[in-house]
DNA sequence: ATCTTGTGCGTACAGTGTACGCATACTGCA
DNA sequence: TGCAGTATGCGTACACTGTACGCACAAGAT
């Protein structure tokens, strides 16, 4: 008896149909490799079913759209910041959690333009931002202090991760940039001229600085 | 003898043909109001060309590519910035010049997409930034340290301008945010609860303390 | 008058996110 | 065992994106 020949015919021969079997986690974690190693522009549904080997609308049973599923990227990368050891004293306490906040987007770097670039953002980041300001309010600061070197630090962490990736991808573009800048403004060309790969390591060393000027 | 009709018929129904003149100034300024008017992602090349009353296509002819366009609206924001008279002293001169720059990207917050999301930057900031190294190295800093605190001035002028565009168009999530923060997170609830709009202010006075503080 | 060049733009293609609805697989209840 | 109800995969289609190609017409040069 000519059993399981699909009399619908021309549409199953895909593979076996019970292989497929997705769920959000594994749609998520596809999509992070995707990211990880071609970027955030090479992402797209149709990209992420062809790594799973389904179809891309089925997708949409496990997410809602683009965004929701970014969004559980974010929860997924945010679960798996190791949380800091309690600090020495409370500077050490808020420089060692946005330490781990900036390793966790050097690590991502897609992170921070989901984040600023989408606007989203995941509740499970919470518990450590709740460390920084209880730190920050044992050390006297008001609410509105608070919130001020919270965002000053954060928004730091943001935009030098940003200019870092951006900067990385690019190197053939400073080339340019260095033709033009020869000559006509010599401070910034001697500022650039030797320093060819920036001083990106500065990130810990600063946040202590901004905690003791403040 | 029927001078004008078109025997290809059915295609030039369309408008007076002189009328158009295209020129990559009117390019980027039509593609400066869109963005102004409906932020980033309303940015088209098909709009432009509605709001031109031409053909997509025609964009082209004096436009690369949108990069190119991007690029050309920078420079023209980059043109628009006024130099700021020379700072009482050194430190002033630095923080006047972040202050400029942090304006125009308030006024034009796509700005800070473009560069960083799409790693474009525009030679007409080269004038701006000579200020800022000059000034550092009068003030005696080695290169490296020069690079340090210019990079760390801009980074934190990005991540909070980017923040600030963030935190304005989504008034909205913030609800759902604060339920989930309020009991579990003490410190984190406190610090935003009365806070509903940020201190969105504070930029300058920080570059301020920053440079004091280096 | 003819030839070259510049310019507008229609068509087409490959890509995107996703709404809709049809099949099939799985599950609970008879 | 049979059947209803729900969950899930996914094919098709639509509106949108940037842009390659090439045709048609205008302006300027010879």
């Amino acid at each position: 008896m000519a059993e399981n020949r699909s009399e619908t015919a021309t549409v199953n021969d895909r593979r076996a149909p019970e292989a497929i079997r997705l769920d959000r986690e594994r749609v998520v974690e596809a999509a992070l490799e995707i990211v990880r190693q071609d970027g955030l522009e090479a992402l797209s549904m149709r990209r992420i079913a062809a790594h799973l080997g389904s179809g891309a609308m089925s997708l949409y049973r496990h997410v809602r759209d683009r965004d929701d599923l970014l969004l559980g990227m974010l929860d997924h990368v945010a679960k798996s910041i190791p949380a800091p050891p309690p600090g020495r004293d409370d500077r050490d306490e808020i420089a060692s959690v946005f330490e781990a906040i900036h390793k966790a987007m050097r690590q991502d770097p897609w992170i921070v333009r989901v984040l600023l670039f989408e606007g989203l953002g995941s509740l499970l980041m919470l518990p450590l931002i709740e460390r920084v300001f209880a730190a920050l309010f044992r050390l006297g600061c008001d609410r509105q202090r608070a919130v001020e070197i919270y965002c000053l630090l954060l928004h730091y962490a943001y935009g030098e991760c940003l200019s870092f990736q951006t900067v990385a991808q690019r190197a053939r573009a400073r080339s340019a940039f260095m033709a033009a800048v020869e000559g006509d403004y010599p401070a910034t060309a001697k500022a650039f001229t030797v320093v060819d790969d920036w001083r990106y390591d500065e990130f810990d060393r600063n946040v202590r600085r901004i905690l003791d000027a403040l």
